[in-house]
DNA sequence: ACAACATATTCCAATTTGGAACATCTTGGT
DNA sequence: ACCAAGATGTTCCAAATTGGAATATGTTGT
């Protein structure tokens, strides 16, 4: 508020460097008027976490604050309808007009995927089978489970007039769940292939019972 | 060395909350007897970044001061073929059980994925077509070229003897980038059909030309 | 001699995370 | 009325994590 405002400024030079924490809180500001930090946070753990993040309380406000600090927000004290006071964030039109400039013109990041599951099969040799093949399942089930809760966020957002583009992206989520399925199973069948085929020795350098 | 050392200290208690980076870099260690934290960022970069990790040097580095500190890894000054002095880690004895450990009990975290180009697409409304045909057009590209350098690591991997883990998981990867390969090419086609059928307006609160 | 590149390590400033802590209001139960 | 539990709403802090610059030294090619 006691920023400088929207007013002109054109092309902040800071502002294309914002991280794109920044600009996934910004992108659900453009979508709805008017949001709490409370609020935003249940927009990003309804859609946002299948594709992109879960985010911290903590660092929602922080974006927030900051988005508001360069003009691409802006805040007022509203009444629940607790009657409790809360403060209401919405996206400026310079906001608007920076995060169109960032998908036109940012390059693409390639995604960061920490895949915990595949880390432990890479160092089976340390694991019993038994403890293998319940980290896959595990991992199956939790994929089937986010392909379902996809699959209901799709339905959400066919159900809003203008929600085209989330959900396009819902389906590919569906679709992207039902592959980290299918590709546990495989896995799964991959295991009982290697430990059938007596293959599953140690890398040098680990102490066995036997030399292979 | 100068540290308490592998000498019995049953289950540290503090060892088991390590973080992830810390066992990715002892399952490191875990393959090779014997690497500098050099050589330990180019086997990530040859494997690991596929499923988990594209490490920082400074992490690595940083890594390996704390398992040494906590008497999983060990260090001794080595000379290189040039000459020039290097220090090279080890993992020790209960650095092999506290991993063993890890990968047996630790429960397994969710993956982490921060897609990009799923982001924009998201944000579909405010770009144009397109560029958000190149964002996934290029998507689709990196896509194909991680599925052939995974492709090349399972080669590797399955020369090795011992590496069976680590070539079932280059083949996971392989899959893996495949998928989104043809998860990119859907999307696509959905991006076609979409603005084909003329329902790609913007959500309620975004300024248009025309109001819907 | 020089540039370019590979090896090897350290340092620093941000970013990012997770969670605790602190409120207030609603709902439901005793 | 009292209490617990839970939803809403926000702030604070300590780590973890990242990216990259900075600093060396050796090799190779020009």
């Amino acid at each position: 508020m006691a920023t400088l405002g929207a007013m002109a400024l054109p092309s902040e030079p800071s502002g294309e460097r914002l991280p794109a924490t920044a600009w996934a809180v910004l992108g659900i500001l453009s979508f709805g008027e008017g949001l709490t930090g409370y609020e935003i946070r249940q927009w990003a753990e309804h859609i946002l976490r299948f594709f992109y993040w879960s985010p911290a309380m903590s660092q929602i406000y922080t974006e927030l604050k900051r988005l508001e600090r360069v003009g691409y927000a802006e805040s007022h004290m509203g009444t629940a309808a607790d009657g409790r006071s809360r403060r209401v964030y919405t996206i400026t039109p310079a906001g608007r007009d920076a995060l169109a400039g960032w998908v036109e013109r940012a390059p693409v990041e390639p995604p960061v995927l920490k895949h915990g599951t595949a880390l432990r099969v890479w160092l089976g040799h340390l694991a019993t089978p038994e403890r293998l093949r319940q980290i896959v399942t595990e991992h199956r089930d939790d994929a089937q489970r986010l392909l379902e809760e996809a699959e209901y966020s799709r339905t959400y957002a066919a159900s809003v007039s203008g929600w085209a583009y989330p959900e396009l992206v819902a389906r590919w989520a569906t679709r992207y769940y039902a592959a980290e399925r299918d590709l546990a199973d495989q896995m799964l069948a991959d295991l009982d292939e290697l430990l059938a085929s007596g293959r599953a020795v140690p890398p040098a350098g680990t102490p066995t019972q036997a030399p292979g």
